[in-house]
DNA sequence: CTTGCTTCCGTACTTGAGTACGGAAGTAAG
DNA sequence: CTTACTTCCGTACTCAAGTACGGAAGCAAG
């Protein structure tokens, strides 16, 4: 009936029972439902939740934007959702320009050795104010 | 003489006194000399090499993996230079990979405000083993 | 029922990056 | 010389994300 328990939750999404816990507390995560002693029920979009929220974790976003969006898509908040959403665009976006810029420079490092590390951003700004 | 005290590399990189000397203790950065009573002096050198740091590591590169390869460009150890490099290089590339999934999960969510979280990375697999 | 796993929960430690504190000593201006 | 700022150094705290620990209780098999 497409059910998870913590662990095959964490299995499936290939990350610690721990982490599992970590996030249903931040709110990043919630139980379909609970058992009546207690123990948690996740479903299908539970996990996708969960490879969603890794996914823009490794690529950079704290955990706690990603906590506003949960919370605005389980309030299913049309308002703050899309606030949330145009802001991760924004995070992405400045991430990919930093990246941009770590490639560039990383590219005129690599033929040669040597110590010219600025050779792309040179300011030249004016030393011995 | 293009000669930089510690605030003013500092200042002119956009960052902490406190994160110069970091980098210093990290081996990220290194004064040109010191005085006689001990206080760094820094050069243009450390300033490109201050501001290729922040951008690396805002891009996500963490510090450690940038230590090494300070090291390895101010040893002018070739092998291990460009062996940093091609590292620095995958991380680069896997950073992009992530931002860019995420983009895509992103898009998908963007005109629906509803909790459809998954329906890119749709694995479907198999629950209740 | 007993043995053995999983879950729950709270708490506490770990790691990475940075900030803050406190004192000693250098430096610079009057 | 005195006052005020800067630097140095070590240590300690903060914050984010995660891991580890320890005990209580659920669950499952013999």
């Amino acid at each position: 009936m497409d059910t998870y328990t913590a662990s095959r939750l964490a299995a499936d999404a290939g990350v610690s029972v721990h982490v599992v816990r970590d996030y249903v507390l931040r709110g990043l995560l919630q139980p379909a439902r609970r058992t009546e002693s207690g123990y948690g029920v996740f479903d299908v979009a539970a996990l996708q939740r969960l490879r969603f929220v890794r996914t823009a974790f490794e690529a950079g976003i704290g955990l706690d934007a990603l906590a506003q969006l949960c919370l605005a898509l389980d309030t299913r908040d049309a308002a703050s959702t899309a606030e949330c959403l145009a802001e991760l665009r924004r995070k992405v976006a400045s991430r990919r320009d930093s990246l941009a810029a770590v490639e560039a420079q990383l590219a005129t490092m690599m033929p040669c050795p040597l110590a010219q590390v600025g050779k792309l951003a040179g300011e030249n700004d004016h030393a011995r104010r």
